[in-house]
DNA sequence: TCAAAAGTGTTTTTTTTACACCCATGG
DNA sequence: CCATGGGTGTAAAAAAAACACTTTTGA
């Protein structure tokens, strides 16, 4: 199929979604002491976004959301959770939808589906930024991951919902235990602070951290690692399995 | 307008919502030491329910829930949050709805508006029991207040609904200062307090309970009131303006 | 043997919990 | 003048924060 075909079988497929219902992602990762967030770049506009799409008739939405999330990631069983619907009305009105098919020679009527008012339902999602491989979708190329600091203007409110998603993994933060899905399956307790560091954004203490960490009993340890560096070689730990 | 012409208009009013879009509303009040929800009874089939309604395409989600709550307790500036949306792929199939309407003299074909999936927002409120007079729409007649612990089970997912909205409400009560909104404007501190064992559903040390709501110094004292009791009166509290 | 990073131990401070005491009122 | 519920004080316990010390490695 070429690239155009797609689009146009897209563009057919609305009767194939829930009318209204939209998924936005914000996919969270970690790599060299930053939180990132992975975007995507509509063709030719320019206009960032949020990874997103479209509920089928046929799926819950929590599916569309994991859905999604592997179309973009090509990983599945990733940490998912729900945070917050976006209802307000001037959601719609996508002069970038339109821009972007016009440039690939579709013109969208103005009652068009995808030019509807649509509800968001938004999830965050935490992986491990070394498992992902950042795959578009037909309308955009690869954004590239935005460090949490440094995110461009979005298209629509998709900035007020990174915003809101950060906020949200910051409470959760120290209610669940969460922040593990962002590293890879073994880690040091260096990496494990640096990143509860980043997301919170404030310096902790070492000693009070690491007795914290292994107080919770979740954490087991795996070996030592010889980094050839000239000093005490830290432990690796991985999360237990509850089994 | 008789009756059956609001119900008439009602059902010819579909394309005034945003398709698949619905609002569920877990409105909780407090009176005489319990947590209370109030709910609905569909009229002839008897099925209990969550006060609920659909989102008008000139309106946000936020201004549609407030819109339902005013509608179904006259009260305004109520205190609501979005807590979770529902997007289960079983949400419609609305036997009840048929039933009802049925009842009415009105048999909905299969792919009426009415009856197909939606996604639903929910939505908790916390009101001055007192100031609420329930009001059915067309559809039902008020179900009254529940105790929390006797819930009856209700159509669809809306006892997970109340469920989830419980578990919300306990997690924000001591993270936000949230329950006043569900006292009267003035109320002595053995009111606050036996509010929030009720909710969090365990007894709390008077003293000290007193102390933590004291010194976040949100409230002030009005006058004592001279029950006829014999013992101390209590001091009267608000909550202070914060102007 | 020294510097650097990791791990453990100890003290201090703060917060939470528990309990005791005093106060005002109407009978 | 006392029983009762309301308000305040203080001691004990627990948790959090701060700081110090020890261990292991490669240079």
């Amino acid at each position: 199929m070429t690239p155009s075909q797609n689009i146009k079988t897209f563009l057919e497929a609305g009767p194939e979604y829930l009318p209204s219902v939209s998924v936005d992602c914000v996919i969270f990762g970690f790599h060299e002491r930053q939180l990132k967030v992975l975007l995507l770049e509509f063709k030719h506009t320019k206009a960032f976004a949020l990874p997103g799409g479209f509920v089928f008739k046929e799926e819950s939405a929590d599916e569309a959301a994991t859905r999604i999330l592997w179309e973009r990631t090509g990983v599945k069983d990733i940490y998912l959770e729900q945070f917050h619907t976006f209802g307000e009305q001037n959601r719609g009105n996508w002069d970038v939808h339109k821009a972007t098919m016009s440039s690939h020679g579709f013109e969208l009527e103005t009652n068009h589906w995808l030019l509807q008012r649509f509800i968001s339902i938004g999830y965050y999602a935490l992986v491990d930024f070394s498992k992902v491989i950042p795959t578009p979708d037909i309308f955009s190329d690869i954004g590239g991951w935005h460090d949490i600091h440094q995110i461009p203007t979005l298209i629509l409110d998709h900035n007020r919902i990174v915003e809101k998603a950060l906020s949200t993994l910051r409470l959760m933060l120290d209610y669940k235990l969460v922040g593990f899905n962002l590293l890879s399956e073994t880690f040091t307790m260096n990496e494990l602070q640096s990143l509860y560091e980043t997301i919170l954004d404030k310096k902790l203490l070492r000693a009070n951290f690491q007795r914290k960490m292994l107080s919770m009993e979740i954490l087991e340890r795996v070996e030592k690692k010889f980094s050839g560096k000239a000093h005490k070689p830290p432990y690796i730990y991985r999360i237990k399995k509850t089994t």
